[in-house]
RNA sequence: GGGCCCGUAGCUCAACGGAUAGAGUACGUGGCUUCGAACCACGUGGUCCAGGUUCGAUUCCUGGCGGGCCCA
């Protein structure tokens, strides 16, 4: 890993300048310059610093360029105005760093992390009333790709999937299947005014056992659920993304830990009386940015779904996990602050508390908006996407996009199998490699299994050089994952390498029985490519095949 | 009425406060008797408006305009 080396390196070079220690805070970012710029990192540093230094950007620059000579990675430094310092790394050091990666691919830009986190992820969490919607899969592919790459790194990272079973829903799911069951069996029946309406009802009330003629609405309930969540665990499996847990909010009234949860805010005085209710006085307190106070527990004196939230999130920290992410669809904003203020009013600090809010899928066919109500029984299910595009299409698309942005999905666009998803542009690659190895070993150049062993000299060409540094990049892009809990970035780097090779390939012979060594070479760079790409694609979810 | 997010190329989207704002798609022109043309090369085309902060603003702040969502 040439940059986790070279980042060591400067900073340890930076020691010559003890005021620096306070003053930068981005101090340690590497930058990858922009193509008119002969360099392979770039460091804006000085810039970033001169104010704090009294040093003017230029001259602290040339200061700093001095002070980096005898990087052993290096070649040469150069600085550019206003302040930039630009590094050429050594063709010796890529090379290395291009052995190390097919050495050992899994390893590579692995446990690099310096401190460990230990996290909690929870995301998708759909209520089990219906199939999974279209944009589950937005919040599953963010979470399970968010997880894979703090893995990778090195942190601790467990995925839950938090089911509510709990209050109104369950009986108001059972009326809906009910009447269903009996509008099936003739008899007159009327699903209630806000009751669930889908048509995925009927086809669970066409299956239930003969033993259901004698059930109530809480047992028509519980199995409507169970489906539900069967379903749901199989479109989970199908999208490649496993739970480590799939945590039941009954479980929190079981364990009393419900109760637990309010007695343990009431000690802390969290917690008053008023008009007949319990209320969370959080307004006001230390680390909340709510602006009002909830309601815990009503008048009725059943608790309100914010309660077994909270107490659930009581128990992500009693269970030792020193940060929680959670990953929320837009309309659950408003949820953001109380959350928070709930976190910190149990004692934990709420800045440990992530919460991702990514916006929601609006779905086209063409240029048309598709209506969908979940009420209304009408939605374009996750499944049905899954089915119609692949998996690897549509876990891409999703991880393209930033959280913040919203998403237009169009039906027709994605259903178009070969087609305009870039997913395949970086897939082709990977079954590309695959075929150019069947016919390097065909052609004798290599043997299968063979370690090739590439000399500097012989990748100094400027399309594989280019290949070469973007190789090296690769840790550098999940350490911005990690900054930004997004993979967006990630599927940009894994286009641009495909860019990379896929001109490479055009423009270079790889195998050529007239030049062993030179395809030998241009082999090992091809292997490395491949290995990116399958790690990278890997973190996304996506699959890579050999041939396509 | 209050709050959150967004506004970048014809379309879908990128860009820690950094250098000449990038991809895909669409459109135009070229490129397969040689490792996969699901590809490549070249071209056309863009930061919603007005202020502010500073060496530098697509990015941060204020105020508009427009869209989505939540709450009342």
């Amino acid at each position: 890993m040439i940059l986790t080396s070279l980042r060591r390196s400067l900073l340890d070079k930076l020691k010559a300048f003890p005021k620096l220690k306070e003053t930068a805070p981005n101090l340690g970012m590497l930058a990858f310059p922009p193509k008119h710029i002969l360099g392979d990192v770039s460091l804006n540093w000085p810039m970033a610093c001169a104010k704090a230094m009294g040093t003017a950007p230029l001259d602290l620059a040339h200061e700093m360029a001095k002070a980096f000579s005898g990087i052993v990675e290096v070649e040469n430094i150069t600085v550019t105005p206003p302040g930039f310092v630009n590094l050429k790394l050594r063709d010796s050091a890529l090379c290395a760093n291009l052995m190390a990666i097919n050495l050992a691919p899994t390893k590579y830009g692995a446990g690099t992390a310096a401190v460990k986190r230990s996290v909690l992820i929870e995301f998708v969490s759909a209520n089990p009333t219906g199939p999974l919607h279209l944009a589950s899969g937005r919040g599953a592919t963010l979470g399970d790709s968010v997880a894979r790459i703090l893995r990778r790194l090195g942190h601790k990272v467990h995925c839950e999937y938090y089911v509510n079973d709990g209050g109104g829903r369950v009986r108001l799911l059972g009326q809906s299947l009910q009447a269903r069951y009996d509008e099936l069996h003739g008899k007159p029946s009327q699903v209630p005014e806000d009751g669930y309406r889908g048509d995925y009802l009927k086809d669970i009330a066409a299956a239930l056992p003969p033993e259901a003629a004698s059930w109530g609405p809480e047992e028509f309930g519980r199995h409507a659920m169970a489906v539900n969540l069967d379903s749901h665990k199989a479109d989970m499996t199908s999208f490649g993304v496993d739970f480590d847990r799939w945590f039941h909010e009954s479980e929190l009234y079981d364990s009393k830990a419900v109760e637990q949860t309010l007695a343990d805010l009431k000690a802390r005085g969290m917690v008053y009386d008023k008009e007949g209710a319990v209320w969370l006085g959080t307004t006001g307190a230390a680390g909340s940015e709510d602006d009002k106070d909830r309601v815990l527990v009503k008048g009725d004196g059943n608790p309100t779904y914010f309660l077994p939230d909270i107490a659930y999130h009581r128990d992500k920290y009693g269970r030792g996990f020193t940060e929680v992410i959670d990953i929320l669809g837009a309309d659950h904003h408003g949820y953001v602050p109380r959350m928070k203020a709930a976190v910190a009013a149990l004692g934990h600090d709420p800045a440990t508390c992530h919460m991702i809010i990514h916006q929601l899928v609006h779905l086209f066919r063409g240029t048309t908006p598709v209506k969908m109500s979940k009420r209304a029984g009408e939605f374009v299910t996750l499944r049905e996407v899954m089915e119609e595009v692949g998996t690897d299409a549509c876990r891409f698309f999703f991880a393209q996009r930033t959280a913040d942005a919203h998403l237009n999905f169009d039906l027709d666009l994605a259903k178009k199998k070969s087609s305009e998803n870039p997913v395949f542009y970086c897939q082709y690659v990977h079954a590309r490699v695959c075929s150019i190895f069947k016919e390097g070993i065909k052609a004798g150049v290599i043997h299968a299994g063979e370690r090739l062993h590439p000399t500097p000299e012989l990748l100094a060409e400027r399309d594989e050089r280019a290949i070469l540094i973007t190789l090296a990049w690769f840790p550098e892009f999940l350490k911005v994952s990690e900054r930004d809990l997004s993979p967006h970035q990630l599927a940009a780097y894994l286009l641009e390498l495909a860019g990379l090779f896929h001109a490479f390939y055009e423009e270079h012979r790889v195998v050529d029985t007239a030049e062993p060594r030179l395809s030998q070479a241009r082999l090992a760079l091809c292997e490395g490519v491949k290995n990116v790409m399958a790690e990278g694609l890997g973190l996304l979810g996506v699959s890579t095949p050999q041939e396509m």
